[in-house]
DNA sequence: CAGTGAGCGAGCTTCCGCTTGACTT
């Protein structure tokens, strides 16, 4: 019924990104109008009922309210065209979103045209349209159960850790796999004993002066064995008995996919995961790579000329190097192209900002690299005999090892990076050597050297190991990781190392001294750290919920998902086969699991004879000392590294020596706490944040006047103006200048703000007089109005704390009653059923 | 900003996967 005048389109094509949409739509002629869905069009409702359970399964769609505009978009072109074609991405969500597209558009999924491609090359697009099918709609009830499964899963467990944990938490088939994954690894770094060993190290040198650096192949457990052996190397003499020269090589690493793309960038750029899709969302949308959401190596015949080209100009044909990539991810769906630029001819690309620049640098590199000739090596291992005076010992003998790389191949362009905890062994050119050469000494060292724990992970390393267990999508890495920090499961922190001593030996000139020295161990920069309400969830979860959060959990469903698109299971029998006996523990758990507050009885405080006893409270890990009864009962926060799991009672009973007073300091008193805020000093009426660096505990008067001495100096930096004989000066803040008055910060009119050199006092007076007239000072106002109803209570005495402490122990005695009341109540309950 | 942590109880919270803007600060 279209109107006259619309013009009607002969193809409409419908992809999910507008950036593919636009570049297809050069692509192909004026006959193909494409358009873009923007991902799913339909979804189960955000809350309500979302599927029927008892009639099997059946979810109910809906198209969620910031998708209305496009669909209503999409229905018009649609009516206008005389044919739709669908081509969304080739994998179980693509061909839901094509389903999804017929039925609100109306088309028949039985006559449709369905293509679909992985590249977006104009070959790869033409070849498509010539070879149209149907929708598949087994791989669509694939996607149905996948979707309906993680639904049940969420909102069937979540609301139990509402009830049993806390509010606002949540459950899911892969966030409580991922917190799983950083809790397991902290408690093994907790149960983690580290022990030593004393490596020796020898500096030698050739009949020329070149330098060799050897190392002895035994290690020694005691410093004492290590003295004894250098003891016999005094005056010993070091020929060299063997010689071995290995041939070797090293591949480069495939292209990008979204998870190696990740990790790269963090290890060579520090970028996080969500700056780094940021940042190549960016790159894509101007059309410089190509998707950046994909999990296949592949590349398209026509980037694999562009790059042959490319080699070839700039390093030589011998270099070059034909590489097929094959991917080794578990459930990969390979809809899309390796990341890869679209365009080989520069590195540089004006217009991008530094931080674009160095990740378009990195997927160049990476992608060209892959394409280039091994590296070819050659590895030499030296073994070194010690002779000592004595000739009746014997010596372990030292090896040294050099490489050399004979041809650069890929290395000329791109070395991978490692995450910390796989080995790099340095390597070092070894001089030519000879059979029977003798080598002088210079120095022997035995130096002690402890293991390290596992590492923590960062939100690269997290992302790999998800990967690595078939959990959770490119599109999903950076959400969910995002989603574990907002539910406060985990934290983003670097937390600074201790000093550690160790023993140094060490054998110079036929003399041998031995010294303490000292290393920083335990530093993390940007780690994920379980939170105790984290520990506690995944210990609920691994209680109740073994087989979810099972780590082979999705690589089970996902072999179900499987036979489901392969047509030899139906999706609601799946469902019927899990959903039953899941539900029955959720309704189980419900029933039976006690409320979860990490509850952990210390021991006694020693002063006064009542239990320490540490738990989680409604804003955190906390430590108190009486029991619920009691009325007089203290409470201190637990401390950043601190764990309910772990505490023990003399690092309880520190938490309650605060505040500290630390003496005075320009006849004012310096006090140290902490407060809603974290950590701080006060000096006088004047609030000092501590950082990370010092503890309110620990830190002594000296290193508080430290603090504030220093925060003077950087107050007095920031200063640009002071108005003598006002209250007034002129600031310098992180968003241009501002005004400051007893206490107070002002912000400037824009105009003042850029020059504010301009400004008089009447004009300050003013402003002044403006914002304490403004509703900006509101907060005093509040402030002064509790005042104020306090004063105003009845049994008015001039002490409000007092007044609030009676209120207090009041309302306490109320809900003790009424919490015994409630307790009896639920036994009884219980004991009905 | 800087000394909370209980509990009453309405109405709310929550999953995974596919896509971008349209909004402040």
């Amino acid at each position: 019924m279209s109107n006259e005048n619309t013009p009607t389109i002969k193809n409409l094509l419908i992809v999910e990104s507008p950036t593919k949409a636009k570049t297809i739509g050069k692509f192909l002629g004026k006959d193909f109008s494409v358009a873009a869905s923007m991902g799913h069009i339909r979804d189960l409702p955000k809350n309500g009922k979302a599927v029927d359970i008892e009639n099997g399964f059946i979810p109910q769609y809906v198209v969620p309210p910031e998708k209305t505009k496009v669909v209503a978009e999409l229905k018009k072109l649609a009516q206008q065209a005389e044919k739709v074609w669908l081509a969304t991405d080739e994998d179980r969500e693509g061909e839901a979103i094509s389903w999804h597209l017929t039925q609100v558009l109306g088309l028949d999924p039985e006559t449709t045209n369905r293509i679909v491609f992985h590249e977006i090359t104009q070959a790869a697009i033409q070849k498509a349209i010539a070879q149209p099918r149907k929708l598949d709609m087994d791989l669509v009830e694939a996607q149905q159960a996948r979707r309906v499964l993680d639904r049940l899963v969420g909102f069937e467990i979540s609301p139990l850790l509402w009830k049993k944990v806390k509010a606002g938490l949540s459950a899911g088939r892969v966030q409580s796999v991922a917190v799983r994954l950083i809790v397991e690894r902290e408690r093994e770094i907790m149960n983690f004993k580290s022990t030593y060993q004393f490596k020796v190290q020898a500096e030698l040198f050739t009949e020329n002066n070149i330098p060799l650096k050897a190392e002895l192949k035994e290690k020694f457990n005691e410093s004492s064995e290590a003295l004894t052996f250098l003891n016999h190397c005094i005056g010993a003499t070091y020929k060299v008995v063997n010689l071995e020269v290995k041939p070797g090589k090293r591949t480069p690493p495939a292209p990008f996919t979204t998870s190696t793309l990740q990790q790269e960038a963090a290890r060579k750029l520090g970028y996080s995961v969500a700056q780094t899709m940021r940042l190549a969302q960016s790159l894509y949308e101007n059309g410089h790579i190509t998707y950046m959401r994909t999990d296949s190596v592949t590349l398209s015949e026509q980037a694999l000329d562009a790059i042959a080209q490319t080699i070839k100009t700039n390093f030589g044909a011998h270099y070059y190097q034909h590489r097929i990539y094959k991917t080794k991810v578990a459930n990969a769906q390979e809809a899309h192209e390796a990341i890869r630029p679209t365009d080989f001819s520069q590195i540089q690309i004006p217009g991008l900002d530094s931080a674009e620049q160095k990740l378009y640098e990195l997927i160049w590199k990476r992608t060209v690299a892959s394409q280039m000739a091994d590296a070819q090596i050659e590895k030499t291992i030296a073994t070194i005999a010690i002779l000592p005076t004595n000739q009746e010992i014997t010596l372990p003998q030292l090896v040294a090892s050099g490489e050399v790389i004979k041809f650069d191949g890929f290395l000329k362009l791109y070395i991978e990076s490692k995450d910390e905890d796989e080995e790099d062994a340095d390597s070092q050119a070894l001089p030519p050597l000879l059979i029977n050469q003798i080598l002088y000494l210079k120095k022997m060292t035995a130096t002690q050297r402890f293991t390290k724990h596992p590492p923590r992970y960062t939100e690269a390393t997290l992302v790999k190991k998800l990967e690595e267990l078939g959990i959770g999508r490119p599109s999903t890495y950076a959400p969910t990781i995002s989603t574990i920090q907002k539910r406060q499961y985990v934290v983003k922190e670097s937390r600074e190392g201790v000093k550690r001593a160790y023993q140094v030996l060490t054998l110079e000139r036929d003399k041998i001294t031995q010294e303490e020295k000292y290393e920083t161990t335990g530093t993390e920069k940007n780690k994920l750290f379980p939170t105790d309400l984290g520990m506690l969830v995944t210990d609920f979860l691994k209680l109740y919920f073994a087989d979810i959060v099972d780590y082979s959990f999705t690589a089970k469903v996902e072999e179900e998902f499987d036979e489901i698109s392969h047509g030899r299971l139906k999706w609601n029998q799946m469902l019927k086969n899990f959903y039953p006996p899941f539900h029955q523990k959720v309704e189980e758990t419900e029933q039976n699991a006690e409320r979860v507050a990490g509850e952990r009885i210390l021991g006694a405080d020693p002063k006064t004879g009542k239990p320490v006893i540490a738990r989680l409270g409604k804003y955190g890990p906390l430590v108190q000392i009486g029991d619920s009864e009691d009325q007089d009962k203290k409470f201190a926060s637990l401390l950043p590294g601190q764990h309910l799991e772990t505490i023990t009672l003399e690092e309880a009973l520190a938490l309650f020596e605060l505040p500290r007073k630390l003496g005075t300091f320009e006849d004012q008193e310096i006090v140290a706490s902490i407060g809603r805020f974290g950590p701080y000093i006060r000096h006088g009426d004047k609030f000092i944040s501590l950082g990370k660096e010092l503890s309110p505990y620990t830190i002594t008067q000296e290193q508080a006047i430290e603090v504030i001495l220093a925060k003077r100096k950087a107050d007095a930096e920031k200063v640009i103006r002071v108005f003598e004989g006002t209250p007034f000066s002129l600031m310098k803040g992180r968003w241009g200048a501002y005004l400051s008055a007893e206490g107070n910060t002002i912000a400037l009119p824009k105009a003042m703000k850029q020059n504010p050199e301009t400004i008089t006092v009447e004009d300050c007076q003013k402003l002044y007089e403006e914002y304490l007239a403004s509703p900006k000072s509101k907060r005093k106002a509040k402030t002064v109005n509790k005042k104020e109803e306090i004063s105003q209570s009845p049994s008015a005495d001039n002490s409000s704390s007092g007044e609030a402490k009676v209120k207090k122990t009041k309302t306490k005695k109320a809900t003790n009653n009424s919490s015994t009341e409630n307790q009896e109540k639920k036994k009884a309950k219980n004991a009905k059923k």
